[in-house]
DNA sequence: AAGTGGTGAGACAGGTCTGTCTCATGTCTA
DNA sequence: TAGACATGAGACAGACCTGTCTCACCACTT
């Protein structure tokens, strides 16, 4: 039987190569690393991907749909918006303090990919535009568009930056002070201009 | 004559390897290259540097004294401390604007190097902490040390988001979001707690 | 005039990189 | 039973990587 219409292997490389790369960068981790990591024969990987920077956007867009799917989880209907936005911020706490975290990849991929022609390019971009989507769609519950707007692009910038921190080994003042930063814009935002 | 008491040419390449790492990245830019760019003899750089590793951490501690150097120019005696943050997010409005702008050296650095241990990884936290103390050192000026410490994480958390941003090809948005986040929070933070 | 030290040029070693190719194997389907 | 197909194993090419080494050169000092 075959396993699954477009195969097993194919994901599980992908996952694989997602750890590898998390660890230790992309230019760093080889695709001979990749595929001894998931005990797979090199032709089975590029049967499926046609180089190396088409299995880069694949992890990234396939890291982006879990991580949308978690945020559409926490942002569900019924919850004041406040509130949205501070579940956002408990799973980034959560995640800075997971014992394999390090840093955010699209920022890694970002920095490793800098020309904005590049796919991996593109793939953070879209990613990070989701991100910032998503928190304007709260913000929009409760101040006007252009405001949200704004206020969206701090939250994500405060966002990134504790990240970074977080990396550095700063995760729990980052965590608190973004926070707090957080919750006075939104607090600012919402009552006037 | 000899040039200078420790030699031209090590500055020379100190120079060069920052402008191609600064475009293609740590890892991707390879010591040949390097030395082709900077018309120098590969035993004239090993000479210089016991390995890349160390070229890297020296062009980054370099970078990091001259950002130094315009950053106390900026915050000099004799302004109040709204107008020296404001000159701060100044600076970095110019620096996304240059033609040449890559996004930060070192958030870049420590994507590639995350192992805490690494040289290159504790160069970067160097040059983090530096501008954050000194960010909490203006703060101080208007606030007591506590609420300086977490004004200061804030804003350095802004910035470094808002440099992510700009190298999205999102400079002028983010520049002004940062901006106003900001000074919302040095406002707050100097009326109350 | 002899020596010293920084340098240029490039060969070289040993390893790793991406990507291609061949051939054998196993497994499901018609 | 026969064919189709994904896969395993690994050789291979060609490029690139870091780092070492030798030898010649040249400018300056003593």
């Amino acid at each position: 039987m075959t396993p699954s219409p477009v195969s097993d292997k194919r994901q599980h490389v992908v996952e694989t190569a997602y750890v590898l790369f998390k660890r230790a960068g992309f230019h760093a981790t080889g695709i001979d690393r990749i595929i001894a990591e998931a005990d797979v024969a090199k032709m089975t990987m590029y049967r499926h991907f046609p180089s190396k920077d088409e299995l880069i956007v694949e992890v990234l867009d396939y890291r982006a749909k879990r991580f949308d799917r978690q945020l559409d989880r926490l942002a569900q209907e019924g919850i004041p918006p406040e509130q949205k936005i501070g579940r956002i911020f408990d799973w980034h706490a959560r995640w800075f303090r997971s014992p394999d975290f390090h840093g955010c990849l699209f920022a890694h991929a970002l920095a490793e990919f800098g020309d904005p022609g590049h796919p991996v390019f593109k793939a953070v971009v879209r990613q990070k535009n989701g991100l910032k989507r998503c928190m304007r769609s709260i913000l929009e519950e409760m101040m006007p568009r252009g405001r949200a707007e704004s206020g969206a692009a701090a939250l994500l910038m405060l966002i990134e930056g504790a990240t970074l921190l977080a990396q550095m080994g700063q995760a729990d003042a980052a965590i608190r002070d973004a926070r707090k930063a957080a919750m006075g814009i939104v607090a600012a935002s919402r009552k006037s201009q």
